[in-house]
DNA sequence: ACACCAATAATAGTTTTACTATCATTGTTA
DNA sequence: TAACAATGATAGTAAAACTATTATTGGTGT
């Protein structure tokens, strides 16, 4: 009857909100990001679809619980009742991204077996624009949210609160996917000493350098254009390729 | 009469505040990120100096001008004749880091012609936890600002400010000491086209990969030891030799 | 010695955000 | 129809980020 661990209250249950506007996959996001499940109901799936937008729009640091409220015609205490702080709901929608990056990663590279396609694969899938996969209609607007992980990402752990975040698990699905990276790195190179590193570190200059294109060009040698996720792709396989050199098979 | 550009009032010189402690090398940071510049007063000095302390110790969201004015026996008011707000104090400190970090890599590599010694030295010099220069005695603890560089740099551009505050040269020491890791790649490695993006990348690792070390220990390849930043450095001069092998001289 | 003036201190007030508490309403379910 | 979970409505607190005003103080120029 109690569908949630944490809970041991009813909670409404599939009937009554099937299908609220359109079918999408259940994201098993790391349940100490929330209080109360938000996919469950109507009121948390329009907490985190309007959450996106405003975050997107206005930054983090702008968007408060209040205004959230306001857009959604709720109130500020009940989006109290689904995270305990906004910067919950930052790090819960950050999680959603990278659980979807690795779920995409999954179907893409599932019937390729050379390392060096699948590696190249998985660089194109940091790096591409791509909204929801060809099967799931998903709750969130994963452009906005790369968008969003690309403004606010590298801030979410940078607090004197990390380690005990990390301890309740705020992190696991970033380094997850991080992981996830640096296999494919080591399958590709095998023994070679700095997967971990490497794979982190082009996860996050995938981001970071379309950043600096819009905003810090003098720091990057991409440019704003069309194909600058492409840029930024082959920037990144070249740096794969090259500190791997020695250690292919 | 008037010593700054920016001020027609007179202002205390020199005689009254002489070496007040110690001595230092007056740090030319760009004047638009404060009001008064804290170097010419005692109490602009004890700003800073109790603002490194304070910021390194609390974190920067913690850190408050009221626990600061405290701290130093002063008020609020008093201090925002200095600074306009603590994000700008906060670059103010950082851009004095960036700014010395430049002033130790000149005076390193000075007698250094060959390009992949200077391009050695360099990072060398952004690895390693170095307190001031032989023949200065700098007002700030550089030990704290490298800290405080690793907890707090990547998260001051990241704010839907960054084009009006980049318009004011607010990372622009940041800027130039890139460019100037930039300039040194390009050195040993001419028609590399990437300078300016493996040096940004080169440059925000020196700090990410300790703090993962440290706080996400799963993200990176080096372990916390006596020897940590030896490894990092060994790991990015890694990154930058195999990078650039194809185009040395 | 005196008047002046810039810097600072002392104090208090405003606005906004983050968060808590309480109670009323509504719609479902047993 | 009673019970109850979810939400709404409303109010309130605490702290942070400023702003404004007036009073000291200590050095400067004459």
């Amino acid at each position: 009857m109690a569908q949630k661990a944490k809970s041991n209250r009813k909670v409404n249950t599939d009937h009554s909100e099937e299908l609220s506007g359109s079918q999408f996959i259940r994201v098993v996001v790391n349940d100490k990001l929330f209080l109360r499940d938000p996919q469950e109901t109507e009121l948390g799936r329009k907490i985190l679809q309007h959450a996106v937008i405003m975050i997107d729009n206005l930054g983090f640091e702008e968007f408060t619980f209040a205004k959230l409220a306001q857009a959604i015609q709720s109130t500020e205490a009940s989006i109290y009742r689904y995270f305990e702080n906004k910067h919950n709901l930052l790090i819960y929608l950050l999680s959603w991204y990278w659980l979807w990056l690795e779920y995409l990663v999954l179907f893409r590279t599932n019937n390729i077996s050379k390392p060096a396609d699948r590696l190249k694969t998985i660089v194109a899938v940091m790096c591409k624009q791509e909204s929801s996969g060809p099967f799931t209609i998903s709750l969130l607007d994963e452009v906005r949210l790369k968008s969003i992980v690309m403004n606010e990402f590298n801030k979410v752990y940078l607090t004197k609160q990390v380690d005990a975040q990390n301890n309740d698990g705020f992190f696991k699905h970033y380094k997850s996917f991080v992981k996830t990276v640096a296999k494919a790195i080591a399958d590709y190179a095998p023994n070679y000493p700095y997967c971990n590193s490497l794979a982190a570190m082009v996860v996050d200059e995938s981001t970071r350098q379309l950043y600096f294109a819009h905003h810090l060009p003098s720091l990057t040698d991409i440019q704003v254009s069309d194909k600058m996720e492409q840029d930024a792709q082959a920037f990144l396989e070249h740096i794969i390729n090259s500190a791997t050199a020695n250690h292919r098979r």
